[in-house]
DNA sequence: AACGCTATCAACCGCTCTCGC
DNA sequence: AGCGAGAGCGGTTGATAGCGT
């Protein structure tokens, strides 16, 4: 009851620019965490979560916006097909983007399920050669892709096929009721506490090395 | 020019996880 | 061990920009 009330006072909607300036402040006073301190010192009336997500997904430095890169595109496909929709883990493997701009960008670009809901009527010129590439990322066509585009497939081709490699070693048979052993959730787990963190650190990491330049 | 429709993305919601007591 | 508070995550919603008719 209390916190409803608590909740029904706090401001929400759109952040004005004087509010990001004041969140900006707070945080560089109280720290990055203290959400809750932040909400109460700011004056701002927002709760400690929209804080949070303000400052994860604009505010904080080196947040790299606008249109996601070839490379970007292909390396969230990727991770996607590997990691499900553990969108903080994919983010993570990508410099300067937010859990929420990977998330939206494999619903409104990527996700098949999803554009596939109605028929798009228009399709802005920017983005055409985003469409073109779509559910094709087993092909390559010579005249489109660059040398870096290249050397970043060819790594992390190698890259997630050691993964898998390492995957079916540990939980073979390679698949489970039926189902990809990839896209059975139960294991994903394992995949983060585990393979990733392996393949971060052993392998993975001179993998991951040599992809960043071209990031 | 006006209207309808779709794509986009910032923000919210509810759940789970983690940590301190 | 159990509980509560706070933080984090993924799914969903809603406002709005912009294109087609």
């Amino acid at each position: 009851m209390k916190d409803k009330e608590v909740k029904t006072r706090m401001k929400r909607g759109f952040w004005k620019p004087e509010e990001d300036l004041i969140l900006k402040n707070c945080v560089k006073t109280h720290g990055e965490g203290n959400w809750a301190t932040i909400s109460e010192k700011s004056g701002l009336m927002r709760s400690g979560k929209s804080c949070r997500l303000r400052w994860k997904n604009y505010l904080r430095p080196n947040i790299k916006r606008g249109m996601m890169s070839e490379d970007e595109k292909d390396l969230i496909i990727r991770l996607h097909k590997l990691l499900g929709n553990r969108w903080s883990l994919i983010a993570g493997r990508l410099p300067g983007r937010t859990d929420n701009e990977v998330k939206n960008f494999w619903n409104t670009h990527l996700n098949n399920k999803r554009s596939c809901r109605g028929k798009r009527k228009h399709v802005k010129s920017k983005e055409a050669n985003t469409q073109s590439t779509q559910g094709k990322m087993q092909e390559y066509p010579a005249e489109t892709v660059s040398n870096q585009e290249v050397a970043t497939k060819t790594v992390l081709d190698s890259w997630i096929e050691e993964m898998q490699d390492f995957n079916c070693s540990l939980l073979s048979p390679l698949t489970m009721n039926n189902m990809p052993f990839l896209e059975d959730e139960p294991f994903i787990p394992i995949l983060d506490d585990i393979v990733l963190l392996e393949a971060f650190t052993s392998t993975g990491k001179e993998a991951w090395n040599e992809i960043q330049p071209f990031l």
